[in-house]
DNA sequence: ACCTATTAATAATG
DNA sequence: TCATTATTAATAGGT
């Protein structure tokens, strides 16, 4: 979001990477402590630097949320009726990460959908260009180019991908197939879960004298909607 | 930030409190994704929802993030939870993260085959050029001159479509792996991941069929008879 | 740290 | 919940 829009990877500049997170986090932080004050969610969040510094932001607190997290996601054996069921619980942490990764996959998918969208662009435009022109061109800068030169290199490219990607694809369904059903054993069972404590208390975090530090959020003020202190920066509801 | 500016405090209406939230949280994880694949921090985010709905997002994972945070915070001494962590199931862990990318690949891989489908949409409109009678020629009738013509296009063809195959190799690659690795880690006996001590509630899962990805939540509420819904939410329509 | 041209997030609305 | 859109908020690149 800004002067250019950034495709959605890592950084490989060390120093550009930690600018970035630099820039990033305390946003990152202030939107959570809006999703609190705003709507009244619960939030808790722990961070590890590039550089290796931690920093966490709570509301109310980190402790109570991750207390709470715990509740819900420890796990007993359970035994009924002489049945013992040992509840696989990081079935529960899977679930809470179903989130995660896609969440990442979806950010690799907007950069693809824009790629394409550039190639649609392009094909769009018509004026004189030659294949060499934009031979040397990154695809997203093409704006001046040759509609008809385009779509054939287009053909072309179909004709090329064509043999690989059908065999990648059935390889793809064969797999698939394969996977669900051992899907189906790992993720659908009836699975229980805890409830979470009501009287969860608040909690300090400790700050590990480590080379680095910590930044942590220590909420004075359980209940309160008002500020929570995350580094050197305090939050407060404008 | 939009049609109006709110102030950041919390809504009194709870139904507009909760549609806030849920517009919000996305956003929030996506930030918290983009930290980690862009800056190469390690995240781990935990939420519940005002209507008691916990979510969760991690980076590398949830699990662990918050294993090396309670291993830095329970070195000091005690853990202010009261909770000893068990980080050694990386089994257990592993079959589920395995899992996870099996469901997110898939919604990769599908909406890759939608991308390359539109592309040959486009390609398709052009059928008569002359890129397509080269390669629809003999190589008999090809003169020097079109050979270096073609040299050309074949030059940009490998530009087009290094993104596109190289990304179909990676997921091949992926699911290869997933495949040796998983019949490895399903072998193995269930393992508890977390000590348990506490009573449990049942939990149904509800995974919609036609989505690119899916969010968690699990409800925390002790004596909800809720079914917990696991939403999908696609970040790119069409 | 600051600036600012752009992009991203989102409140209000249908 | 889903889509649209008018605005505000976040931020990449540069100084």
């Amino acid at each position: 979001m800004t002067k250019r829009k950034i495709e959605i990877k890592r950084i490989k500049n060390e120093e550009a990477r930690q600018v970035c997170f630099s820039k990033r986090r305390p946003s990152v932080f202030k939107k959570a402590s809006e999703l609190y004050t705003v709507c009244g969610a619960e939030v808790a969040m722990l961070v590890k630097s590039p550089a290796g510094k931690f920093f966490s932001f709570g509301a109310p607190s980190v402790g109570f949320v991750l207390s709470r997290f715990h509740a819900t996601t420890t796990s007993r054996k359970h035994s009924s009726m002489g049945v013992t069921t040992q509840h696989d619980n990081s079935a529960t942490i899977k679930l809470h990460e179903l989130n995660q990764q896609h969440i990442e996959l979806q950010n690799q998918l907007q950069a693809q959908n824009e790629k394409m969208k550039a190639l649609q662009e392009v094909a769009k435009k018509e004026s004189g260009g030659k294949v060499m022109g934009w031979l040397n061109s990154k695809v997203e800068d093409i704006c001046q180019e040759d509609l008809e030169e385009f779509k054939m290199v287009l053909e072309s490219l179909k004709y090329l991908t064509r043999g690989i990607i059908n065999q990648l694809f059935q390889n793809y369904a064969m797999f698939s197939n394969m996977m669900r059903v051992q899907h189906c054993v790992t993720a659908l069972p009836n699975q229980q879960f805890l409830p979470s404590s009501e009287d969860v208390k608040p909690m300090i975090h400790h700050v590990p004298s480590s080379s680095y530090g910590w930044n942590t959020s220590i909420d004075s003020k359980p209940n309160s909607s008002d500020a929570h202190v995350v580094g050197a920066r305090r939050y407060f509801p404008k």
